[in-house]
DNA sequence: ATGCACCTTGTAGTTACTACAAGGTCAAGG
DNA sequence: CCTTGACCTTGTAGTAACTACAAGGTGCAT
């Protein structure tokens, strides 16, 4: 297949997965006598892993390390739930920060009085750098 | 004062500080005779400003909406209530996703029975897009 | 034969910095 | 007086993970 219908299989731009393929995520494919790309099944596959490991929040490098992994599957898991486990830490730690900054935007939103902005709490929230109940 | 002091005084690097100039975030400032930047109280009012709309996750963009606001205190703060909402529109929006990764990350590590990479489930979940129960 | 969708390569732009290199300035200590 | 060290200057390039574009070749249908 070429890598336009690569990309439809896999919802992946054709840049993109050029991109991978500079990155050594996907391995370069034969090509076809006029030069295009000519992939099989099996790169829909493991392309799709890639992409669901980017949603998932991992990096470049830690999909490089995931995929290493599955290249040798008679390996132990260990090493794969280590990294997926330092990335569940990552994003717990995400979440409790996301949650501070929700509450903060809140409390600010929520202090403007829709006057002038000389008078304007979300100003004085930046400027200050607390929240303050008259 | 210098840009190191003014730096120290926001927590700010100085390559951040004139990076934020040649943004326009920051009006260049005077120079003394050597060509040393010369900043003043007021200067370090609007980085802390800047510093800290930039911690609650403001993009850049909008922290140059929200000082051109300021710079203009009499009008109404309505554009500032905006912005905000709109910040906090997005934060909350991202919270959402981020639970749903990590729930979906926390299912998949909790499957991982340390076997061979063959049969972890990390690995399906990643090629196969979802999490199963046996 | 010509139009159109597709493919090729390579380069540059995105965000918000950060890191460096090569050099000038200034105050203190010997 | 000279040097050392901390500070300042500019400019360029690197980071993550793409995305966009330019200039050109290919393949197929009308």
């Amino acid at each position: 297949m070429k890598i336009g219908e690569l990309g439809r299989a896999t919802d992946t731009k054709t840049e993109t997965i050029r991109y991978y393929e500079h990155e050594g995520l996907l391995a370069p494919p034969p090509r076809t006598s006029s030069g295009y790309r000519d992939y099989s099944p099996d790169d829909v596959a493991r392309l799709r892993f890639i992409r669901r490991a980017r949603q998932l929040g991992f990096s470049m490098v830690q999909v490089r390390q995931l995929l290493d992994l599955t290249d040798e599957p008679s390996r132990s898991c260990e090493a794969v739930d280590t990294i997926a486990s330092a990335q569940l830490a990552e994003v717990e730690a995400k979440l409790i920060d996301l949650k501070g900054l929700r509450d903060e935007l809140s409390r600010m939103v929520e202090s403007c009085k829709q006057g002038t902005v000389a008078e304007c709490r979300v100003v004085d929230v930046l400027t200050l750098g607390f929240t303050q109940t008259e």
